[in-house]
DNA sequence: AGTTCAGTGATGCGT
DNA sequence: ACGCATCGCTGAACT
């Protein structure tokens, strides 16, 4: 007998049926299923990191006859069981969260630190995550004549990093403050560039800070061996 | 042992550590480990739908002392096993896929069928994804006067979604057709609105086909029973 | 609750 | 391979 309200790991053969924001329908065959003890729900097949089917924390999963289904928030999961391969309850299971580096926040502190040496010019004042009505400027740099606004990705820039810092300009000319647009990330496509010379946006290639002691211990390396 | 060719199941107590695009860092406790026969490999900690650390299809998988090492594209996880609880070799497991309905395609092509009704005006030809240099319009219509691109959105519409058709607008304006822009979709945020009025853009209400006919009484019964 | 955005986004489809 | 858009995106932060 299947406890719904444990974390639990089960190999069976079923067919599965969802209906909420979209509606899918997956024919029966040997799926892995498990379900967490906050409700989370991944149906996964033999291939690719996304579940088939999924749902998120929060979930509640009732057993009527051989079927499974898991509801919430007018989303319902639908598990029809024909064949029970392996069931194992999951007793002990951390709940830790991983140290994460070379986050775009990561980024955005070190270029705020050189501000001055990307932007090559006097700045007085710098203001990280700066709200306007069309969202936030990742970091808005006063400079003596205007004010520059910088969207910081921590990988590669694509055109609709361009449109999210056209819509602060828009913010920026409504109330007649003379403002630059700025992109700083490692690398960016080829239309975002296009794009960013139409739009007269300027880019600036940035490292993350990781990378960039990495080239240094090199050198040190290289200098030792001079 | 562990066979590191084969899908597997493994309940273990370790610790990980991940390098690439980013870096992190996973403290030592028990945690869920799948690889797939793909290279997929994810590794769960008790709550959330998405993995604490995860390598998409084709990773390669080295067994190392008590270390597991999956590479893929100069990524790294690297799993320092310090006690085994559960391994189980994964034998049969399906490929299919879901058939997933109430997509943006489905609301697209219903959208196109009735597209006079919702523009409100004559229509001369539709055309499904149009290419332009700032990327696809969802459905360009040809009226009398003047050219509609529309962007179609499955949910609710966000503010980048008038930035994704305002990018789009920008190359109808640069080879001088005179366009209008709209936005389809059930839903759309205060936001968008008021950035829709400042850049006049038209927004129209439109419903998944499924919807309007209401077919989904199946589920309110399954709901009812839940 | 609503909105916006980052993400090791992944995935698919186009060039 | 790169570029770009969708996703039942999820998750987090902020209003």
């Amino acid at each position: 007998m299947i406890k719904v309200d444990r974390p639990f790991f089960l190999k069976a053969n079923c067919s599965i049926r969802y209906s909420g924001r979209a509606e899918s329908q997956l024919v029966q065959g040997d799926y892995l299923i498990i379900r967490k003890g906050d409700g989370t729900l991944m149906i996964h097949g033999a291939t690719r990191l996304v579940a088939l089917n999924y749902q998120p924390p929060g979930a509640i999963m009732k057993l009527k006859g051989n079927k499974l289904i898991s509801h919430r928030k007018g989303e319902t999961i639908e598990i029809t069981v024909y064949h029970i391969e392996q069931y194992l309850e999951i007793t002990t299971w951390s709940d830790n969260r991983i140290s994460i580096k070379k986050t775009e926040d990561d980024l955005r502190n070190h270029i705020v630190e050189h501000i001055e040496h990307y932007l090559g010019q006097k700045i007085s004042e710098t203001i990280k995550e700066f709200q306007t009505p069309n969202g936030a400027v990742d970091i808005l740099a006063v400079g003596l004549s205007q004010y520059h606004a910088i969207e910081v990705k921590r990988a590669k820039t694509t055109i609709q990093s361009c449109s999210q810092i056209l819509r602060y300009l828009d913010y920026f000319k409504e109330i007649e403050q003379p403002t630059q647009g700025w992109i700083m990330s490692p690398q960016i496509t080829q239309g975002a560039i296009s794009y960013c010379q139409k739009k007269h946006l300027n880019w600036v290639e940035v490292k993350h800070e990781s990378d960039v002691s990495n080239d240094s211990t090199d050198l040190k390396i290289l200098e030792d061996h001079v």
